[in-house]
DNA sequence: AGTACAATGATACAATGATACAATTATGGA
DNA sequence: TCCATAATTGTATCATTGTATCATTGTACT
């Protein structure tokens, strides 16, 4: 499966970052839809004369950003909803459902209502220290 | 025969240790019980859009921690219900996996911490309101 | 020159998939 | 009833795919 992605190597821009804009383009192009597969970093890899890591570096920077999904032992696919804009009243009622699920499952595992605000509560503020830390750690890292 | 099991691809959690808690979880609020048949491997793999591997993967590790029987050619059984302690803790750890799938699901959606516990908030309220409601209902109509 | 840092490569690893196999059960005809 | 055979179930093994970690290369700045 060739991709065909034209990469300028003499550019002075990053591979990975080459591979992540014509990639947007072939998605903003219409050339590639949601639920497609993107070829597998190593026959990427293998197109563009280029280490595999590469291209897991690209596929891993639009995974963070929400544009494709990988999933390990079974490759990376373009995503459904491409970028978070869901807007008004369907993303009103998209969390709508989602509280009553999660509701709905708890009642399922015997939690009461106090103790299911209580674990929200909780790892929302474990999430939010995991990420302080991660912050300050980077501050100790670069002030000595 | 459908498990309904909610397992989130881009969590990063391997699927198989995801079906390991959605089972465990079951089996804790008693809604799998000691003598039951789980599905088949390949029948949950195909539920869930999964290798049979995956799932013989989750069977195996249940399996090994005495939790099921399988045997080759019969099927995969409920051994037995652990016993409380162990029941407790799969709650906990059940109650914070749901938590922590709720919030990432909302950052999906793009929905702020503090809207999502506005949104909780809201949702309990309204249920309560309504269970308030059904109650009173039942009295008015018992008393005339 | 020398150093620091980003980009890329090499290698080992974990998760998932594909395929062939063995054990058990179900079925059908003598 | 009983045996042969097909269908169903879990098992074993290897291939494929992405991940993690460290080494190497190149480039810019002192």
């Amino acid at each position: 499966m060739d991709m065909n992605l034209e990469i300028d190597f003499r550019s002075g821009i990053p591979i990975y970052l080459q591979v992540v804009e014509r990639i947007k383009e072939r998605l903003a192009s219409g050339q590639l839809q949601p639920g497609n597969q993107l070829p597998t970093v190593r026959s990427l890899a293998q197109e563009l004369r280029v280490n595999f890591n590469t291209i897991a570096r690209a596929y891993r920077i639009m995974d963070e950003s929400g544009i494709i999904s990988t999933q390990q032992g079974r490759g990376t696919y373009i995503l459904e909803m491409p970028p978070p804009e869901v807007i008004g009243s369907i993303r009103a009622k998209a969390l709508e459902d989602l509280t009553q699920r999660y509701i709905a499952d708890a009642e399922r595992l015997g939690v009461a209502t106090d103790e299911l605000s209580r674990s929200l509560n909780e790892e929302l503020a474990r999430k939010k220290e995991s990420s302080n830390l991660s912050i300050n750690d980077l501050k100790k890292e670069n002030i000595p």
